[in-house]
DNA sequence: AGCTACTCCTGGTAGC
DNA sequence: TGCTACCAGGAGTAGC
């Protein structure tokens, strides 16, 4: 599913592609994707309007829109599990998942794919004010160890439900969490209150390690969902400890990596490595 | 405050 | 082989 590293490598990708094109026009094949705005009000806003900036926050990929030099809104983009964005050609066969299509002239269109019709295009006036409930960005200089230190000491959740949530931290998903949890030597399950500032201090190190590898190697492809703007697969998969591991020895200490559900999600962990005091778990219902 | 359950969707797969 | 039933999974919302 694109996380963070996913969605930075996408952006990358399609920003020297995007800057500067003007909107055509727009195709839209299923309204849902829209997020509310009826076609002719989206249309009304994207077209004829040009790419300024390409950026990203969190999983969010942001398109900022301007006409005749002054900015005019965003396209704020959320790819959820099986969502693509990618500059192709327009006679390319857009395939059944393609949503929304947007011309970009020169005979290039930034398509929208989208197998399970979760993810959404937006059009907002205010991307920032569209963002502004997300926590810090793991890899900027708000999420520091101090700050993680005391984000876990004061709350009382299960270590992943809690760093899956996006308003507490920006960008993690189900792959990365599983990762740095492992890495820092966590038990999902934990409460966040009883994590000692040494092993919260490894949490903030790992965490910005796994995303930082994880980007360096385009992010990570283990089904026919994700593929770089350039077609390829991501390699992090190849790097991965505990994700989708279960059954397989841990590459830390040998013992066998075990599927669990935590907060409703399905969760890999080492149980030699990850283990934390019996009043410090959690207990599943 | 923080938990569970439910919703949105479809392709893949387990089970028969 | 062909069928059905169920599941995964980000995020939002409702209810406890």
């Amino acid at each position: 599913m694109p996380e963070l590293p996913e969605v930075e490598t996408i952006v990358r990708g399609i920003r020297p592609r995007l800057l500067g094109r003007r909107i055509r026009d727009a195709e839209v094949r299923w309204a849902r994707t829209l997020g509310g705005l009826t076609r002719p009000e989206f249309d009304r806003r994207v077209v004829g309007a040009t790419v300024a900036a390409v950026w990203r926050r969190g999983k969010h990929i942001a398109i900022d829109l301007e006409r005749r030099g002054r900015p005019a809104g965003c396209l704020l983009g959320h790819l959820r599990m099986s969502g693509r964005l990618q500059v192709e050609p327009r006679a390319a066969d857009p395939g059944p998942y393609a949503r929304v299509r947007l011309g970009l002239g020169r005979g290039e269109v930034l398509t929208f794919v989208d197998v399970r019709k979760f993810g959404r295009l937006r059009f907002v006036a205010d991307a920032r004010a569209a963002l502004a409930r997300l926590g810090p960005e793991p890899l900027g200089p708000g999420f520091t160890a101090a700050w993680l230190r005391r984000g876990l000491r004061d709350r009382r959740r299960m270590l992943k439900p809690l760093l899956l949530d996006q308003t507490f931290l920006a960008g993690l998903g189900n792959i990365y969490v599983d990762e740095s949890l492992h890495r820092a030597r966590l038990h999902p399950s934990r409460r966040s209150d009883s994590v000692p500032a040494a092993a919260a201090e490894r949490l903030w190190a790992e965490i910005r390690a796994v995303l930082s590898e994880a980007i360096e190697r385009e992010g990570s492809s283990f089904d026919t969902f994700y593929r770089t703007p350039a077609g390829r697969p991501g390699s992090y998969q190849a790097s991965f400890r505990v994700y989708g591991r279960d059954g397989d020895a841990c590459r830390a200490c040998g013992a066998t990596i075990r599927k669990l559900v935590v907060g409703q999600r399905g969760t890999h962990v080492c149980p030699r490595c990850q283990r934390a005091p019996r009043s410090a778990i959690i207990p599943a219902p």
